[in-house]
DNA sequence: ATGCATGCAAACCATTTGCATATCC
DNA sequence: GGATATGCAAATGGTTTGCATGCAT
């Protein structure tokens, strides 16, 4: 379940159970429900009508940290802007973006495993990740 | 030839043969020819040898046009950041990129065709582009 | 002479940082 | 009590914008 992993990571980099990291967990949990992006700005704002007090840069912070576990994906636009999305619970995927209006789409292709391996060995690099991300219009926008 | 391109890019976009976009087109064969890759900031810090006038914007609003007709190439790196490349010379091709130095490597891989079509009938987008970089460990880093 | 492109500087915007304070264990 | 995480506000860094001027046509 994803609410877990999303407790789990926090207990992982952290000693503290703290407030603002409760409220963005659970916000969280309901945007993985939707499956809704958002930008930091957009979580803030939202978190902020809980607890006013909350800090942007504990949102930053935080979602940095997930950034980095896998439980979240940054996704970019054509245009050089990015959303996020949690995305820690499905199998691996990638994006398929609308160029017009931003909209995100999953998507389950990529290139076999073999072939990140041939092109780690002729170039002499360890093959650590990558990123795919197709670019289009979608049905509303281009009707 | 790469050079042609550039030229004829500019003349393209725009009707005036100004002294800051021949230099720009000048220094961008030679960064053709070596293969480096560059920030703007780069870029504009170089031209300013020849021209101390030249201002940072005309060298933002080069580089953009020049992105958007696919002569220069925006790499991404795993941080977040990003530096320039000329590619339009060259045929399709993606960028192998290493997380530490930030060196670029260009690979030949790609997703087949069709596998593109399917994805857009599947989700009823039509692709305009798209975006793939592996990030990995070139041999140096990891001495 | 016309008006597009430039240079300059200020504005912008997302993100990061420093630090005093609050808070969790 | 002690240290970590937070909130705040200022700093940052890359990029964009407005506008008067310059220059190519």
């Amino acid at each position: 379940m994803i609410a877990d992993k999303i407790y789990a990571a926090f207990d992982e980099v952290s000693q503290r159970n703290t407030r603002p990291r409760k409220l963005i967990a659970d916000r969280l949990i309901e945007l993985a429900r939707s499956g809704a992006d958002f930008t930091v700005e957009d979580l803030w704002q939202e978190l902020r009508e809980a607890e006013p007090r909350i800090g942007r840069a504990t949102v930053y912070r935080s979602v940095e940290k997930l950034v980095n576990m896998g439980l979240l994906a940054r996704i970019e636009f054509a245009d050089g802007t990015h959303h996020y999305r949690v995305c820690g619970g499905s199998e691996h995927h990638h994006h398929l973006t609308c160029t017009q209006c931003h909209c995100v789409v999953d998507i389950n292709i990529c290139l076999p495993a073999d072939q990140f391996a041939t092109i780690g060995n002729q170039a002499d690099f360890v093959i650590e990740g990558h990123s795919l991300t197709l670019f289009g219009r979608c049905k509303n926008c281009r009707r």
